[in-house]
DNA sequence: GACTAAACGAGACGGTACGTCATGTCTTGGG
DNA sequence: CCCAAGACATGACGTACCGTCTCGTTTAGTC
């Protein structure tokens, strides 16, 4: 999203990575540290040894800030995977981002979850930049399965998706762990039953 | 919480109901209006007309005083219903939740829900006053199920518990709303197959 | 001055003597230690064993409580000496007045005379009961010395008195200690050359 | 003394001029105005438009603060006069001070002494800055006087100029005003016989 | 090789809110 | 009617960060 407005300039001196990439893992480290609430620009500035300027130069807010670290540190690590069934890509990218989630980026995301609920800008930029390209995923595959007759009649792919991941993220909301692998399977077991045409465990 | 040091004092000036009910009503309101980050104890004094030192003498924190004020404003009005069935039993009570968590009230826990991924004082303390009565029900309900066959064989009460429930927070985490009633529904009827040994939609 | 008010009254729980005096001990004590400006009418009663309603009663404000104090410890320790000549009058009640003024004493009563300055109304119980009853002294001693024709020609008793008391006065101003009585001899004996008729060291 | 740390700084914003003249001059205000004690932090910095982290930035307390402002509006107002005659040069300087401390800069400089009195950092401010640099002056021509045999014999210099000047500050000590230049002549002249060879009024 | 122009670090700026402290007033029950 | 206890509204304290601003200093490219 920063990075949008380098298109065209001409002259002066050019963007430093070097302060580009201090910045980032610097936020990265304080998210999984401290969390976002604590996420104080000025530390951050500090500990990536640049001035405040840079950071509000190449970065609107903080929440921006915090996404662009988030996906700095975790890009491209999550693939879409494709088993064969509908079932089993699900059930392989859930597992995935359980695993994920259990780690330092699920800390870090789980901080900007919870900061979302206070700062719009926030929610959008998570929304945007997280949600939206898993959610679209999720849709495709869902009505891809749908038409080859993978799910149980009558079964909408929203509600199948919400039953899905509602489980994974909810704990988030209290402080809570994200659940184990075996405790993912538990409930994939569970929910695939209501989903899937051959939903037996 | 904060009522429980009342107990027993006999001398000095007794605590003043008035500014207690002003404090609590007026962290509701900002609680409902600008969420928790915004949530400022100078504002909430100053909103009172009580002094900053008001506040701090009965809640020891802006999480404690916040979840209060949820209480205060939502107390006893959330029953455990008792239908006949487990299934009629949840259902009742989800969707009852559902039409809180929509409203006003559901705001203001939205808004907490948010702020305890960063305070862990605040997730406890929802923690203890909200999520675990909840749970404690649940469990329970879910245990006697089990025991009357009304479960499908191998289900673990957790289990289930975190299917029926996940999908009703989740969306709290990514700034959405809460799910209305016929989704509330539809994720429900899927859910039940897998759990209820009377899955039938 | 507070115990004016305690003239008539009849009816009721009469005064506490043990209140009274903890209380004016325990100013008194803070005021040796701490000075006049961290004098805290809530660590006093603390200290003393009462209320705060119960200082409030009796002494209008910190200023009057400190002065009450003050005399409360010092009574009458002050008398005026009668040694045959105002010279010897003035160098001796000059002497002891140094000499308490080195005490704990003195350091209570320089506390105030701090305070004074920014506090008009222990500048005026201050000057009422201090100041004003040794300069009335001083000026009918003063005033009896020119009659006598103990001083030198055209001098002015308030002149005389402004030259006597003001070195010993003045160090407090600047945190100073009270010089001691070799220096106030020194500087009374330089006094007297211009005031007094036998002014010879 | 706050300036001295803007010595070598070449990085960074430099220090606003314009709030640092208004921090002195709103300083200057509320000490003549309502005295030492009532000197806010906070009433300074909103009189003078500014933050209180810029106060804090610059002054360690409200005793540097204050002295700092006191010398900003009576900067090298007071010199020292060279009259030919130390008796000359004394009461030249004495008169002068007079003056200035019966006008608005004397109410400042009295609010600060009584201050002094509970705040020995104010106390150590003020002698550094205030007093010192008069003792200095003071010592050096008293023992200049002495030794080209201006003084009476067996006068010491420290006796003579706590003679000459604590009847000026003593009224200070009990609120009262500054002696009107006629008191002060009075004074003098009578203070003179003891210390000057030719004393005579 | 000088010039232009933007990014850079540093850090001062006016603010807001923090949690604490003492003020002087009030409101109880008990002596 | 006094007393202790202690809650009350008020207002200042000194601190931490906010997001903006102003410096002098790089660091390119173009003339």
């Amino acid at each position: 999203m920063a990075d949008d407005m380098a298109k065209s300039r001409v002259t002066g001196r050019p963007r430093s990575e070097t302060s580009r990439g201090a910045i980032l893992d610097a936020t990265f480290r304080h998210l999984v540290e401290r969390g976002y609430d604590a996420l104080a620009m000025e530390a951050v500035a500090k500990a990536a040894g640049t001035g405040k300027t840079t950071i509000y130069r190449w970065w609107r807010s903080r929440a921006e800030l915090a996404v662009d670290a988030f996906f700095h540190a975790t890009e491209a690590e999550l693939g879409f995977p494709a088993t064969g069934s509908a079932k089993g890509d699900f059930r392989a990218q859930i597992l995935e981002l359980a695993a994920l989630l259990r780690g330092e980026r699920g800390r870090a995301l789980a901080a900007m979850l919870g900061g979302a609920r206070n700062d719009p800008e926030l929610a959008r930029a998570l929304g945007e930049k997280w949600l939206e390209p898993r959610r679209q995923w999720g849709f495709q595959r869902m009505n891809r399965a749908k038409a080859e007759g993978e799910l149980r009649p009558h079964v909408e792919p929203e509600t199948a998706l919400s039953l899905l991941y509602g489980p994974l993220y909810a704990p988030l909301l209290f402080g809570g762990e994200v659940p184990l692998a075996s405790a993912v399977e538990a409930y994939l077991n569970l929910a695939s039953i209501g989903i899937f045409a051959d939903g037996s465990a």
